[in-house]
DNA sequence: GCCAACGTTGGC
DNA sequence: GCCAACGTTGGC
């Protein structure tokens, strides 16, 4: 099993939206980095295991865990004219964009900061993606020694 | 709102 | 294939 950091910004879609949407679960549409498109379409496996982490708010940090339930499929997104991630360039017939579904699992007691993270960066947190300079990936793997350091941390 | 980082685009 | 211009991300 894999694990995986996904950003969103909560005052576009947040952990408690994920709690109160239909049976849990939601596509992950949006992406358009091909980076991240890679790790939808190779990597990310059903019950893959997913940190929700806020960004571009108050606080940002870890705000719960969700988890992979249907593996990467063409983002519908991409073909709307009226939708702001339209794409124009791809076609039905091949795709360029994918999203992945995601449910939720639960939502920390508090949220895990990323003050707290980069405390962290240089002992038990070394190498984490998320903490590399410049990294935008709204995507990101985690280690299982991240991943369950982290809990610790709860 | 600023700005550093860095991915993408497109002219050459 | 190079690289300047441009757009986006996301913390602050």
């Amino acid at each position: 099993m894999n694990y995986w950091l996904m950003k969103t910004e909560p005052a576009a879609f947040s952990i408690d939206d994920l709690r109160r949407a239909p049976k849990q679960t939601s596509c992950w549409d949006g992406v358009r980095n091909y980076q991240v498109r890679n790790m939808m379409r190779d990597n990310m496996k059903l019950g893959d295991q997913v940190f929700i982490y806020h960004s571009s708010c108050a606080e940002p940090g870890v705000a719960g865990i969700a988890e992979i339930v249907r593996e990467g499929y063409p983002d519908a997104t991409q073909f709307d004219r009226k939708h702001d991630h339209y794409d124009a360039k791809s076609r039905v017939d091949a795709p360029r964009w994918l999203m992945v579904d995601v449910k939720f699992v639960r939502r920390f007691n508090r949220v895990i900061s990323l003050d707290t993270l980069r405390a962290l960066e240089n002992k038990a947190l070394a190498g984490m993606f998320l903490l590399r300079a410049g990294n935008r990936l709204s995507i990101t793997p985690i280690a299982p020694a991240h991943w369950n350091y982290i809990l610790t941390l709860e």
